[in-house]
RNA sequence: GGGCGGUUAGCUCAGUUGGUUAGAGCGUCUGCCUUACAAGCAGAAGGUCAUCCGUUCGAGCCGGAUACCGCCCACCA
């Protein structure tokens, strides 16, 4: 800072020194001494495909704050960064990058998106698997950072040496290591069964990536002739295209209607095959007809009828989504264009009953969004129930702490109900899965190693698999992994299990819960000692930021135009655990006011340091080296000090323990207004107004123990603040520290855990001071008198009090801005108006306007009123026995004492009604 | 179809185990350019805590029901 303080804080000129240097220096590195108590997080990994959103930037301010107050209470701290090979995310995008380079003339948009896309694809067929995969890298390394770089620029203190790659090489051996293992128990297998697959992406997807739509359509009822005549049997169906691989109709074995029909056979319309009507319990007679097409190849249910019931399974409909051959004329038409075309030839052929409306939920491509066909499909799978188990138990029994605590209920109902996962994906940017297929016998080799031959009959034609790994596969087993696991590193045994993980909702699943098992399963013991849920960022209507909505807000701007530290100080006091958080740049703007708000009061301390004599700057920065933290000394111990010092030290110690309390129990949101609240108006309002002609004046004798207080208080604050706002605070603290530029507060010592208690007295002495002067401004308010300095006529029957306000004549005069005080020991007897009471004093302002007696009256008697409610209710309470009896006695010790105040004031108030009645 | 969360000032939200007078920010109104800060200072107005019932000496908070809003999970064609 030059001699010179600028009036308006300016974060553009100060974060970004900052945010390079904490990177140069490595400052966030970890120790590698085991003594010391370590403190590790892992951050859950963007994907190399994003750019920093909102949801980042909150999840990332969170760990952040967390990270630095744990460094700041002397831990070993491990934030350890990294990123997402993101499988399937990058592959589209490597594959529209593609599109676009063949088709570079479109006018981007949806419909070039897709465009592009589509050509993509068949380009990376073209070119092949290496070649792909090889662009991929590429892409991974022009773009993949960007994040990491936004990250930097934001603060965030991770130790960017340890950052890691979930295709790293190093990580892909413990992805192999995983697999491999966990094929050799039997817990991964292969076969072929119904999957979740998309048309557009071609590839299988998880459960977990298929979202559920409620979407309007239809129900077709239609008639499917009973063999040698004889009427027909009616099925409804929201698929009219999938009858073309009908096997059989399933009706309830108790459903009377079709008893007799059990064994017959139907003939299918349109392809003119007949069918059984088989009889099963999955048929509910209360649906529809009560009968049901069962189409094994593509849905889920009738695939199980279709294995009761030893049916075929024909399938008609491809991996693109198009009819196959089985579907007859249908063939090679889309999957909805043949919905269309089934309808109309049924109806032409007077099949059709009816239609009718129909709610149902539709499977979609998280992805990509196109409408999940569930498909007959070879995949790989990992059983997941063995795996569940120990990770159930882990969250039961408190080994992981799940926060908020609503969401330990909601991970423990979905691991109790888990499916098994199928992990292969039909695509090429990933981890491969390591089995080889022997091209003479037939026989899967998985092994760690490419094999040279066949391990059941040694030949040596094998054909790797080409399917990838779920991207998920991997990210489980991120706790471990990124510590160098399988190996046994110092890292992993230094650092493992991490203390905490913190992630939204939306991966819990995903992510989350596969982490805890995989961490079980391969470690033998939970990775993660807490699980922190944090909230979803949403815009001011509420929405859920998403790019399609437009209402994204970028984080690099906003903090651009607000500063970072007033964007994170915003995020952490909208961020109550458990609910949405809702940002607008009404918040930026008052939290970017705050950051000023420090910057101007720090500026003003500094200002009048600067012209302090050279030698008593050096005493007050003595006293601040080597780092006090919250004690005392003989200078500025607590008999030296004057009574606004006493009280702001208390105020300082009583907002420390607050603020730790509440980071504790990740209640951000609380540490944030406390800190907030003492800052500006404990600190601002009142202590440094009260101390202004202590420190302004340049006289010879400069208040030293007051100096001392004072920047004590200061720095304590800023350290208070520094999780929340880094760079202000880095930037003031060597301000009034002067500690070199090399030095930074997060790794200076501060005593943030105090054990000195808070000083109650001094509390209430100040409180009472504070009473008097808000009862002057508001007299004064109320007269419309601001603009004077009157005097004033104050009687207090309290000797005490009346003794602490004259000891403190000076600061009430300045700050309730009057003239002079006239005190008189007992009450306002003599006075007619203008009187204002409370329990303790009354007030009268002395001024030349007369006091109008009708006004006068109407201010009395509607202060009457409200004590006359409060006293009845105090009063109400004191007379119930069950109340005295029952309550606890400091409950009851405070109504008393709280009914006298009222009393007392009630009385005094009666008083000046009456005399004013006499005039 | 199950499960969960929400409903508090004009707006956005706090309110930790039930306890005296329900808070904050923004907005509104009044008055101040008081030599740190007008992105500021000093004041003010504004709430039957969604509704009903219950438990209790005492309920914004605990229990039950209702209404509306939102979210998650689910293989009923």
């Amino acid at each position: 800072m030059e001699p010179e303080i600028p009036k308006i804080y300016s974060p553009e000129t100060i974060e970004p020194q900052w945010a390079r240097q904490w990177v140069e220096q490595k400052l966030y590195r970890p120790s590698d001494d085991p003594a010391s108590p370590r403190f590790s997080l892992t951050i859950p990994p963007p994907n190399i495909t994003g750019l920093l959103h909102m949801g980042h930037m909150l999840e990332h301010t969170e760990i952040d704050i967390l990270m630095r107050w744990h460094r700041m209470k002397g831990e070993n701290v491990l934030w350890l960064p990294g990123t997402d090979h993101a499988s399937i995310a990058t592959q589209m995008i490597v594959e529209r990058e593609l599109g676009r380079e063949a088709l570079p003339d479109l006018e981007p948009g949806p419909a070039a998106q897709s465009a592009w896309q589509r050509e993509g694809q068949r380009r990376r067929q073209e070119m092949g698997r290496e070649k792909f995969i090889e662009r991929c890298w590429l892409w991974k390394e022009e773009n993949g950072g960007t994040i990491r770089e936004q990250m930097k620029r934001l603060g965030a203190s991770c130790d960017w040496t340890r950052d890691r790659f979930t295709m790293d090489p190093a990580y892909t051996r413990a992805v192999v290591e995983v697999f491999v293992r966990l094929y050799e128990e039997g817990l991964i297998y292969r076969g072929k069964y119904i999957v979740n697959w998309c048309p557009r992406c071609g590839t299988a997807v998880s459960d977990l990536e298929v979202v559920h739509e409620e979407r309007k359509g239809k129900l077709w009822y239609i008639r499917y002739p009973i063999e040698g005549g004889g009427g027909h049997i009616t099925v409804a169906t929201t698929r009219p295209e999938t009858m073309l691989g009908d096997t059989a109709v399933a009706v309830n074995p108790s459903d009377p209607r079709y008893r007799e029909k059990v064994g017959t056979r139907v003939e299918l319309p349109l392809l003119k095959r007949f069918i059984p009507v088989v009889a099963d319990d999955f048929v509910d007679p209360k649906f529809g007809t009560g009968a049901v097409k069962v189409t094994p190849a593509h849905d889920p249910n009738d695939f199980e009828i279709a294995e009761r019931h030893k049916l075929p399974r024909i399938e008609v409909i491809n991996e693109e989504g198009r009819m196959t051959d089985k579907a007859g004329p249908y063939r090679g038409l889309d999957r909805f264009e043949a919905r269309n075309a089934v309808v109309k030839d049924l109806t032409a052929q007077g099949l059709l009953e009816k239609i009718e409306d129909h709610m149902l939920s539709v499977g979609i491509c998280q992805r990509c969004h196109s409408v999940v066909e569930p498909r007959l499909s070879t995949q790989w799978f990992m059983k997941m129930k063995p795996l569940a188990e120990p990770a159930i138990r882990a969250v039961e029994d408190g080994r992981i702490q799940v926060v908020p605590d609503q969401y330990r209920k909601i991970y423990l109902d979905w691991m109790g109900k888990i499916y098994d996962w199928c992990i292969s994906r039909q695509l090429w940017w990933g981890h491969r899965i390591p089995a080889w297929y022997c091209l003479s016998c037939g026989v899967v080799t998985v092994a760690r190693q490419d094999p040279s031959a066949c391990t059941k009959c040694g030949s040596t034609s094998l054909r790797p698999e080409t399917d990838v790994l779920d991207t998920w596969f991997s990210s489980a087993l991120w706790p471990f992994a990124t510590l160098g696991w399988p190996d046994d590193t110092p890292d992993l045994r230094l650092f493992f299990p991490q203390n905490l993980m913190i992630m939204g909702f939306d991966i819990l699943f995903f992510w989350g819960a596969r982490m805890i098992m995989m961490g079980m399963k391969f470690m033998n013991e939970a990775p993660f000692r807490e699980l922190y849920i944090h909230a979803l960022v949403r815009d001011a209507e509420r929405q859920k930021m998403s790019k399609t909505k437009g209402n994204v807000i970028d984080p690099l701007e906003i903090t651009e135009k607000y500063g970072t530290d007033a964007v994170r100080f915003a995020l952490a006091i909208s961020a109550a655990p458990g609910t949405d958080i809702v940002v607008s740049p009404d918040k930026f703007d008052s939290y970017r006011a705050f950051a000023n708000k420090i910057w101007n009061a720090a500026r003003f301390v500094l200002m009048n340091y600067r012209k302090l004599p050279e030698k008593v700057q050096q005493q007050i920065a003595e006293a601040l080296r080597p780092m006090p933290g919250l004690g005392f000394d003989a200078v500025a111990a607590p008999e030296n000090l004057a009574l606004a010092d006493r009280w702001i030290f208390s105020r300082l110690l009583a907002t420390t323990g607050e603020a730790n309390e509440a980071l504790g129990h990740y209640r951000f949101h609380e540490a944030a207004d406390k800190v907030y609240h003492f800052f500006w108006h404990e600190l601002c309002d009142w202590y440094l107004e009260w101390v202004k002609p202590e420190i302004t004046q340049t006289a010879a004798e400069p208040a030293l123990a007051t100096w001392i207080n004072l920047t004590r208080v200061l720095e304590a604050a800023l350290h208070l603040l520094h999780p929340f706002m880094p760079f202000i605070t880095e930037e003031l603290w060597h301000e009034i520290t002067r500690r070199p530029r090399e030095e930074s507060i997060s790794h200076a010592a501060f005593d943030l855990v105090s054990d000195r208690v808070a000083d109650p007295i001094s509390e209430k002495q100040f409180q009472t001071i504070q009473e008097l002067i808000v009862a002057v401004r508001n007299a004064k308010a109320e007269l419309s008198l601001q603009r004077q300095r009157p005097s004033v006529q104050i009687a207090c029957e309290d000797l005490r009090v009346l003794e602490l306000f004259r000891a403190h004549l000076d600061s009430i005069h300045r700050l309730a801005g009057i003239e002079a005080t006239n005190f008189t020991r007992g009450r306002m007897t003599g006075e007619t108006a203008g009187v204002h009471h409370t329990a303790t004093f009354d007030l009268r302002i002395l001024h030349e306007e007369k006091v109008d007696p009708a006004a006068e009256r109407l201010r009395l008697e509607r202060e009457r009123e409200k004590l006359e409610q409060a006293l009845a209710q105090s009063k109400k309470q004191l007379d119930n026995q069950s109340f005295m009896d029952r309550a606890p006695r400091d409950v009851v010790r405070g109504v008393e004492r709280r009914n006298a105040e009222l009393t007392e004031h009630h009385r005094k108030v009666l008083e000046s009604l009456e005399r004013l009645g006499k005039t």
